[in-house]
DNA sequence: GAGCACTGC
């Protein structure tokens, strides 16, 4: 891999009529001195194959006592789960795992689902020598006073999403938690208030006096990274779903092997070990990243290593699967619908409804909702031609956009007792959740996927072919309850041309917030930071630039004031420079503003698509209320002001006007977040309670709002052509407003968007209509 | 006239 950087020379770039300097940020650094780095020692890797045979057996006793190992191997915690524990497929290994990291920083770990790693891992650790808290003497870095602190003594299990997070915390504390110790007078709910297992998650968390094992998600873990950057509380950080490869989950990776690479002094000289875990075999750049002292950054220089052994070991876990056969199809398939439909019904004829593991459903992986229904539609109609001997067959659609009973649907067996259920779904059911009674898995190969393009400084949403993991992924969703079936509707030579992996998250996404991210914890030099994908030079000297142009960059790039409040908001970095654009005395308008940043960022629009032409016209009807001629921003601030007003049953409200209620209590929980962070930031008084009265908008009121978004997406505009299309003022490029927009097929002189999508075609989302020279304005930066 | 999936003191 060519790390090389590109334009060495740039030592200045134009942006309007401005010159920065980007020598500050971009000169390499010095590499560190390779010689006591070039030997190996300390590295002892991978044992992959062996460690497999090794199953039962707890291998060499060095390091450790024998006596001591033994007395450990007994489970610790409530006896009403010994019997379950013990029989997971890591049980076996918890010394095997001791031992790895006894004698190791780090510890690559490959379970497959269902093995218990996330559960019992942390369990098996919590105990060694290494994992208690110590006393230990720190000089202060600002003034050489030696003061005396607490180091480690708690575990962290990162994990990619909330819910997860959450609920294997309740599970372990049920676990780990010796029934009746610890338990204070009127703490009654739940295992947590009991100590030693809790879980820190946006919006939630329990971290009880005691917590030794702290579930987390990713983005949670880097904020404490802004307060510590030693993660000096912990002694072990386990990652776990690594595979999944997230942005946060990579500049994670950066910090912790930074944090192993470094010194120490400011642990007291105590390490942090670190456990990788995988769901996926193939990890070696991972191991290679974490043991490769000659650490390259983006563009090869080195972190400042003085102490350049990492010492990573490796070990794999057998999974709980039962076999699943894979059929490939001989040809390549012409129209997927079509192979989709006599694939199902070959199943449905010639396979039983049921067998002694239990009920034998149909999963189909397809790529989009589109997708879904036209199959939907095609399914259902084939199936009223079976025979009345034939079981009945009962579609399921499953994606992200389906409200919260329809998604539940899915999950639920039949109720009618002769009928199979053909639940077919996005990617959704590759990772976020579990559809249970699935034996057999039809997979059409492909999944969209969002890309950014740095260069256009849009994204596109387009269908393209999975990896090869994530089509094992697929197939072994058949092999849950009972040994399976997968039928691909591709050759094996096209499996064989797939990539290996998925392409991670970093290299697919906008990199402006990891670079924020990356700046606001110390980073001076973003380039050498140590990722295990770095993305091209381009897409991070457009994030400077761009991070530049919002302010939060001085010119030798380092991060300004503004930069550093625009952190502390959990929202893209362009939302955050609104945010703090609204509190000054120009804008003043920061109620408003966090309440049309709560809806966006709530997930995907508030407003559901509407599917049948009945309960459009009724839900047009209850909408018109909202709709705002400003645009879709004044929509959002009118929809979230009348939700927080309506005193009697949101819920109901919101099915009337068709909007999601799980995306409106998110919109909700953003907006208090919000609020609460600007108080803390002096930014605002403390507002109001709800509910509060409505009260129209006025369009010079709305004017000033949309011209305060301005000062973070004043790139994300387009002025209406001669031939009534729109053309960005940055790039050109033209624009359609999307269908979903309140201006779609309107006319406005200018336009601002803040998002721009290609699909079918270059779509311009979240539009509102503005004044050409607003634009000048807002770019002006003395304003 | 169109909508992969997550996430953040």
């Amino acid at each position: 891999m060519a790390k090389k950087r590109k334009n060495e020379a740039s030592d200045g770039i134009r942006i309007g009529d401005k010159i920065l300097s980007l020598s500050g940020y971009l000169t390499k650094k010095p590499k560190i001195d390779g010689t006591s780095q070039a030997s190996n020692e300390g590295i002892s890797t991978s044992q992959e194959g062996l460690s497999t045979q090794n199953e039962g057996l707890s291998s060499s006793t060095e390091g450790l006592s024998r006596s001591k190992e033994d007395k450990r191997s007994k489970p610790v915690g409530n006896p009403k789960y010994f019997e379950a524990r013990q029989a997971l497929p890591l049980w076996t290994r918890q010394d095997d795992i001791r031992q790895k990291l006894h004698q190791n920083d780090v510890l690559v770990l490959v379970g497959e689902t269902g093995s218990g790693k996330s559960t019992q891992v942390p369990q098996f650790l919590i105990q060694e020598d290494w994992c208690q808290r110590k006393k230990v003497k720190v000089k202060a870095s600002d003034n050489g006073t030696t003061q005396e602190i607490a180091v480690g003594g708690m575990i962290a299990v990162t994990q990619p999403r909330r819910v997860a997070a959450t609920t294997l915390a309740h599970r372990v504390a049920k676990e780990a938690n010796i029934p009746g110790h610890g338990k204070k007078d009127g703490e009654r709910h739940g295992p947590l208030s009991d100590g030693l297992v809790g879980y820190s998650v946006r919006f939630d968390h329990r971290v009880p006096k005691g917590t030794r094992i702290k579930y987390v998600t990713e983005g949670m873990l880097l904020q404490e990274l802004l307060r510590d950057p030693q993660l000096r509380q912990y002694s072990a950080i386990i990652v776990d779903e690594i595979h999944e490869r997230s942005v946060d989950v990579d500049l994670l990776s950066g910090f912790l092997k930074q944090i192993l690479a470094g010194d120490k002094a400011g642990r007291g000289g105590i390490p942090l070990k670190v456990v990788i875990m995988s769901a996926t075999a193939n990890v070696g750049s991972i191991k290679k990243f974490f043991s490769d002292s000659e650490s390259e950054g983006l563009y090869g220089s080195a972190p400042p290593a003085t102490n350049p052994k990492t010492s990573v070991d490796f070990l794999q876990i057998e999974g709980r699967q039962f076999p699943v056969e894979i059929t490939h199809t001989p040809k390549p398939v012409p129209d997927i619908q079509e192979a989709l439909l006599s694939t199902l019904f070959k199943i449905h004829k010639q396979e039983s409804l049921f067998d002694k593991h239990g009920r034998k459903d149909i999963l189909a992986f397809l790529t989009g909702q589109e997708e879904i229904e036209s199959a939907q539609r095609l399914i259902e109609e084939h199936a009223e031609t079976l025979p009345p001997n034939v079981p009945k067959i009962a579609v399921l659609p499953l994606f992200g956009q389906l409200s919260m009973e329809a998604q539940h649907k899915a999950f639920q067996p039949t109720k009618e007792k002769n009928t199979r259920k053909i639940v077919l779904a996005t990617n959704i059911a590759e990772t976020s959740v579990t559809v249970p009674g699935v034996r057999f898995v039809v997979d059409c190969g492909k999944a969209k996927v969002k890309q950014y393009r740095p260069r256009l400084g849009m994204e596109s949403l387009l269908a393209k072919p999975i990896s090869k993991s994530s089509a094992i992924q697929r197939a072994g969703r058949a092999g849950r309850e009972g040994p399976g079936k997968c039928f691909r509707l591709y050759t094996e030579e096209t499996y064989e041309s797939l990539e290996k992996t998925d392409l991670p998250e970093i290299l697919r996404t906008d990199v402006l917030n990891a670079v924020l991210t990356m700046k606001a914890r110390g980073i001076d030099d973003v380039l050498a930071f140590p990722l295990m994908d770095p993305p091209e030079f381009e897409s991070v000297e457009k994030a400077l630039l761009h991070l530049h142009i919002l302010g939060a960059l001085a010119d030798d790039g380092s991060i300004t004031s503004i930069g550093r409040k625009m952190v502390m908001f959990p929202v893209p970095p362009p939302y955050a420079r609104v945010l703090i654009a609204a509190a000054t005395p120009k804008y003043d308008c920061l109620l408003e503003v966090i309440d049309i940043i709560s809806c966006i960022t709530a997930g995907d629009d508030i407003f559901l698509q509407i599917q049948s032409e009945e309960t459009k016209e009724e839900a047009e009807e209850f909408r018109k209320e909202l709709w705002r001629r400003e645009g879709d921003l004044i929509t959002y601030l009118t929809t979230i002001q009348l939700y927080s007003a309506e005193n009697a049953d949101r819920v109901r409200w919101c099915k009337d006007r068709k909007l999601n209620v799980r995306n409106m209590k998110q919109a909700m929980n953003i907006r208090k977040q919000l609020r609460g962070l600007c108080v803390k930031q002096k930014m605002m008084e403390q507002p109001p309670a709800d509910p509060q009265p409505f009260y129209p908008i006025t369009p010079e009121r709305a004017a000033v709002i949309l011209k305060c978004f301005l000062k973070g997406f004043a790139l994300k505009t387009a002025i209406l052509a001669p031939d009534n299309s729109y053309v960005t003022a940055h790039g050109k490029h033209v624009v359609a407003v999307h269908p979903a927009s309140v201006l779609h097929g309107q006319k406005k002189e200018a336009i601002m968007f803040l998002e721009h999508v290609y699909t079918q075609k270059n779509y311009a989302k979240k539009v509102s209509a503005i004044e050409a020279q607003w634009i000048v304005e807002a770019v002006d930066r003395s304003s």
